[in-house]
RNA sequence: GUCCUCGUAGUUCAACGGAUAGAACAACAGUUUCCUAAACUGUAGAUGCAGGUUCGAUUCCUGCCGGGGGCACCA
C-alpha cells in the first residue's frame, strides 16, 4: 500500500475514533505541504467544520494528535489554521525506500483496457515541421504514458495520402519536375515533394495574380487558374483509376514515406499499425444508410444527408452530398468502426490540432448516437499550434520550421556547447555523436512537451530552445551527475542497500522533499494518463531533478561521516535516477551517463 | 452572426477550489581547496476588467475587453 493511502486509512480512523464520523478514505484527499512549513503531506480541515462540530483548526489539532499517538507512520504534526501538516517517520521512508528499490515500480497494475491513439498522420504532399514534431512528441508520450498506466496500447499512423493536396505537388512535378529523383537530387523524398508543392503555390500565384489583372474577381482566378484546374483533373483522373496517375502517385508517395521513415526513426517515434486514406476515403456511406434506417440521420429534398445536432448545439451536419459522394466525416466514421474490428479499444484517441476541434466533437456525439460500443471512449487529444514570432507557418509559403532541418541545428548547438566545457575527452566519436543526438532530441522533446497540449506555444527561432534553466538538458545532466556518483560508489565499493542506510533516523530537509517527489511517481503517472497529458511527467520531471540538484548541493555525499546517511544518500540518488530514466522514457528522453 | 479556446512577472511556462501564486530565461549580486558550475544561493518583478458562488477563486458561473480557431454540399 502506498504511503499515502496508508495515511488516508488512518485519517480515515481518526475521524472514527475522534468524532465516530464515517469517512470515505479516498476522499481524504492529501497535498504536498508547502515547503515553508514542516512536513510532507497536508491535509486540509476547512470543508470538515460542520461535519466535526469544531472549527478547522482544533479539527486539525484532534486528528493530528490521534494519529500521532495511534499511527507508527506519523512522527509529528504541526496546525497551521485548516491546515494539518504531517511529517512522517524516517525510517517509514527508509523502508519505503528499501520496498521501492527492490519491486517493479515503472507500472500500474493492467486495466484490462485497450486504447488506440492515432496521431502523426501527415499528409504526403510535404515534409515533417515544428507542428508535426509536437503532434508526434505528444502521440508517442501518450501512447507510452497509457502502456505505463495499465492499458494495452495500439499506435496508429492514418496517412494522408490521396487527395487534392498531394495532386498539387503531382502536377507540379510533372511540369516542372524534368524527372528528378531523390537520388539525384540529393534531397530527401518528403523533402523533394515538398517543394513542389511550394512550385505549384507559387505558379496558382502569379497565375491568379494574371487573371485578375484580366478582369476576372479574385473568386473566378481562384477557381479558374489552369494549374489548379489540372490538379482538380488529375484527382478525378486518380478516383477513375488512370494508370498513369496512379503510377505517378505511387512514385512521389513512396519517395515520401521513405522520408518520413527516416525522420521518425530520427526522432524516435514508432507506429503499431498504418492505415492510408487511399483505402479508407470509401468507406462510411454504410454507416450514413444505417443512421438513415434508424431514424438518426434525415435526407434533405435534394438527396444530401444530414444529422440534426441542434441539440447539442453543434447545428446540422452534412454527411452525404446530393450526389451520394462522401465527406470528410463520412470516412471518418468508416475509419472509426475499422479501427475498432482491427483493435476493440475502449479508449480511441486522435492526436489533432485545435482547428478540428469541432469535427471531433461532431465525431463523437455522431458515434454515441450510431450507439457504437467505443463512441463514449473517443478522446480529442486537441493541442494548440506552434507559432512563430510574425504568426502561424504557412507550408503554403514556405515559412515553416522544418523538422529534419532543426534537428539538425540542434544536434550542431549540443556539439558546440559540449565542445566548450570539454567534459567528455574520453568519448568515441560515436559516442559523443551519440550524446549530441541525445541532448538536442531531449531539449526539443521536453520544450514541446512541457506546455499543456491544448496551449499554443510560441517558437522563437532566434532564441532557439534552452540548454540551460528548466529544459531538458537540466534534466538529463542530473541524471549524468547520478550516474557519476554510482559510478564512485561502484569503483570506491561502498554498499548501498537496505541494510546499509536502515539506521537513519533523521533527514535533513532537503531529502525529505526529496523522499517525497519520488514517492509522487504513481501518483503523478496516474494523473497524467486519465489527462492524456505528458505535460505533467514533464513538470514532475523537472520538480524532481530540481530537489535533486538542491541535495547535491547541500550535502556532502561520499564525505559524510555517518556511514548509514551516506548509504542513504547514495540510495535516494540511485532512485532518483531510476525515475528520471523511468519519466524520460514516457516522454521519448533518453538520458546520458556523462555528459 | 454563432460556437469553442486561451489571457498569470519584460519573455516562455507552472499552480486536484486551499496557506505568502511557483519556475526558467533576461537583469543584478553571490557560491568551485569538496561527488560534473550544462549547477547552486539571493534581490527585484505577475493573475486582462467588472460582478457572482464559496469559509476560501488564477481555478467555478455571468458579462465585457483582447488573442487564436471553427461553423458554407471544403479536406
Amino acid at each position: 500500500m502506498s504511503l499515502e493511502l496508508q495515511i488516508q486509512k488512518a485519517l480515515a480512523e481518526a475521524f472514527k475514533a475522534t468524532f465516530d464520523l464515517d469517512m470515505e478514505q479516498e476522499k481524504l484527499v492529501l497535498q504536498p505541504t508547502r515547503k515553508e512549513f514542516v512536513g510532507t503531506h497536508t491535509f486540509v480541515t476547512f470543508p470538515y467544520g460542520k461535519l466535526t462540530q469544531k472549527n478547522p483548526q482544533q479539527t486539525a489539532e484532534l486528528l493530528g494528535h490521534y494519529l500521532k499517538d495511534s499511527h507508527s507512520l506519523i512522527a509529528d504534526f504541526q496546525v497551521v489554521k485548516g491546515f494539518l501538516n504531517l511529517s512522517l517517520k524516517p525510517s517509514a521512508w527508509v523502508s519505503w525506500l528499501a520496498q521501492r528499490t527492490v519491486g517493479e515500480w515503472q507500472k500500474l497494475p493492467l486495466r484490462g483496457e485497450k486504447a488506440m491513439i492515432e496521431y502523426s498522420s501527415p499528409n504526403t504532399n510535404k515534409p515533417l515541421h515544428l507542428g508535426h514534431l509536437r503532434n508526434n512528441f505528444l502521440g508517442f508520450a501518450v501512447a507510452q504514458i497509457l502502456e505505463a498506466a495499465g492499458f494495452e496500447v495500439c499506435k496508429a499512423n492514418l496517412i494522408n495520402d490521396r487527395g487534392i493536396h498531394i495532386c498539387k505537388s503531382m502536377v507540379a512535378y510533372r511540369q516542372f519536375g524534368n524527372g528528378e529523383t531523390p537520388e539525384q537530387s540529393g534531397k530527401k523524398g518528403d523533402h523533394l515533394i515538398g517543394d513542389y508543392y511550394v512550385k505549384f503555390n507559387e505558379v496558382y500565384k502569379s497565375q491568379i495574380q494574371t487573371l485578375i489583372a484580366e478582369g476576372n474577381t479574385e473568386k473566378e482566378a481562384e477557381q479558374n487558374a489552369p494549374i489548379m484546374q489540372e490538379a482538380r483533373e488529375m484527382l478525378l483522373a486518380w478516383e477513375a483509376g488512370d494508370a498513369q496517375v496512379v503510377a505517378l502517385w505511387k512514385k512521389l508517395n513512396s519517395w515520401v514515406y521513405e522520408g518520413f521513415e527516416k525522420t521518425y526513426k530520427d526522432i524516435g517515434v514508432s507506429f503499431d499499425t498504418y492505415y492510408y486514406e487511399s483505402e479508407t476515403y470509401l468507406l462510411g456511406k454504410e454507416i450514413v444508410e444505417e443512421g438513415l434506417k434508424k431514424g438518426v440521420f434525415f435526407r434533405k429534398e435534394e438527396g444530401s444527408v444530414w444529422a440534426d445536432l441542434k441539440a447539442e448545439k453543434l447545428d446540422e451536419k452534412l454527411l452525404l452530398r446530393g450526389d451520394g459522394t462522401s465527406v470528410y466525416m463520412t470516412q471518418d466514421m468508416g475509419t472509426a468502426d475499422l479501427k475498432y474490428k482491427d483493435f476493440p479499444m475502449q479508449h480511441s484517441i486522435y492526436v489533432v490540432g485545435n482547428e478540428q476541434d469541432y469535427h471531433f466533437k461532431v465525431l463523437k456525439v455522431l458515434m454515441q448516437k450510431m450507439g457504437r460500443a467505443y463512441a463514449d471512449g473517443i478522446f480529442h487529444l486537441s493541442y494548440g499550434m506552434v507559432e512563430l514570432p510574425e504568426g502561424k507557418m504557412k507550408s503554403r509559403e514556405g515559412t515553416v520550421v522544418d523538422a529534419d532541418e532543426l534537428l539538425a541545428e540542434m544536434i550542431q548547438i549540443a556539439k558546440n556547447r559540449t565542445e566548450e566545457l570539454g567534459k567528455i575527452e574520453n568519448f568515441s566519436v560515436q559516442e559523443a555523436e551519440q550524446l549530441y543526438r541525445q541532448l538536442a532530441l531531449g531539449a526539443l522533446k521536453y520544450y514541446l512537451l512541457r506546455v499543456e497540449p491544448k496551449k499554443k506555444m510560441l517558437f522563437n527561432p532566434e532564441d532557439s530552445i534552452d540548454f540551460q534553466g528548466n529544459s531538458g538538458v537540466y534534466l538529463q545532466y542530473t541524471h549524468a551527475k547520478i550516474s557519476a556518483i554510482l559510478r564512485k560508489a561502484e569503483r570506491d565499493n561502498i554498499a548501498y542497500d537496505a541494510e546499509a542506510y536502515a539506521a537513519v533516523s533523521e533527514f535533513e530537509a532537503s531529502e525529505s522533499e526529496l523522499f517525497y517527489l519520488l514517492s509522487q511517481y504513481e501518483n503523478t503517472l496516474r494523473e497524467a494518463a486519465d489527462s492524456y497529458s505528458p505535460a505533467v511527467m514533464a513538470n514532475y520531471m523537472y520538480e524532481l531533478a530540481r530537489a535533486y540538484g538542491k541535495m547535491y548541493a547541500d550535502l556532502p555525499i561520499f564525505p559524510e561521516s555517518d556511514a548509514a546517511k551516506k548509504a542513504m544518500r547514495i540510495a535516494l540518488s540511485a532512485h532518483t535516477g531510476e525515475v528520471l530514466r523511468a519519466v524520460a522514457r514516457l516522454l521519448g528522453i533518453e538520458m546520458p551517463e556523462q555528459m
